[in-house]
DNA sequence: GTCTATAATCTGATAGAC
DNA sequence: GTCTATCAGATTATAGAC
């Protein structure tokens, strides 16, 4: 039986959906268990059949949020390769920077498990690594080495992490679009 | 009477000190006043002759920060134009990423600034501008616009940031160089 | 201005009935 | 597994003596 999936585990899909958007939403402390399984429509007392601790919920929460962030959809999409302006106007939006989609982990915990355990930072290594190999393998080869994926990535959640910090919404649309121009440069 | 140093100013200087160290070390919520107070050989209780709230405290250390971040230092080192391998190496380098040196904000505030309120934000917009600022007029022409400025500055934030929360050593060397040698290829 | 002491609140985690 | 109820601890902010 390789996927039994009982209710219970609909129940900690449930979960972990309502914990990835508050937490990308508000951040690690500026969120309850309690709210969390109020957004679940349960009662903060279940919790624990489903998790051991808040600090575990944060780190699944890593893993669950690739599932829906916006490269993923992309992906789905489109079977084939993913062209490099695609990617980079999807992650470089401001529906993204507002998170009126599912965001990346990788922009919306980074600060976050910085200050966790490690299992939070080998969650969000693991991630990172995915994100670097969906560059590499995916992009028909308009992305041609980890050096390249690499800058790249540091140069989309760059973008995004201050994008969102920043007050001024024509600076945003400003750091966005060079982000956007400049990528392209990064490789060759 | 422009700068009337007095024993209260140096009080607060001290408290801003050690609250941007560990503000940036641990986070806003991982540290609580006492700490704060306890780093700066106060009591507790003497905080709010000095600040209103704890988020008021938060802001002031955004602007804090400026004074002693990696780019402040060189800037003091050399009189005229910064180089653009200096400006790149000494931002991406692991002694920043693991806080040797007393880190930049923009990178070390990023998320927490994104889940407060506005005057945090303000700061944050108003020191990034700062750091715009920098590039383009003290890099001796080699940042040769706005444009250029701003995805460095991303590319930069967004390399320390990923570092941090990674939990392998030798990806983030990989990801330090990656972005220190594709800088370059942004200025053009 | 700084101290000690405490109020008021919040929240992670546990216990036990159903 | 989910509920209600509660414990235990931490923390921001305030009060009042010095």
């Amino acid at each position: 039986m390789p996927w039994p999936t009982t209710r219970k585990q609909e129940t900690r899909k449930k979960i972990l959906k309502s914990a990835v958007r508050l937490f990308a939403q508000r951040g690690f402390h500026n969120v309850s268990l309690g709210e969390v399984m109020e957004d679940a429509k349960l009662t903060h007392g279940a919790f624990y059949a489903h998790f051991s601790s808040k600090q575990e919920l944060y780190n699944q929460s890593v893993y669950a949020a690739t599932e829906d962030s916006p490269l993923a959809g992309i992906m789905r999409e489109s079977e084939g390769d993913l062209s490099f302006n695609k990617i980079v106007k999807t992650y470089l939006c401001s529906e993204h920077v507002e998170q009126k989609v599912s965001p990346c982990p990788l922009a919306a915990f980074a600060t976050d498990v910085s200050n966790q355990n490690d299992d939070a930072k080998q969650a969000y290594s693991h991630v990172f690594e995915g994100l670097l190999d969906i560059l590499q393998t995916r992009s028909g080869g308009e992305i041609p080495d980890r050096q390249s994926a690499m800058s790249l990535a540091a140069l989309m959640i760059g973008g995004v992490v201050v994008s969102r910090a920043l007050n001024d919404e024509e600076v945003v649309d400003e750091l966005l679009e060079a982000c956007i121009t400049k990528a392209s440069q990064l490789m060759k």
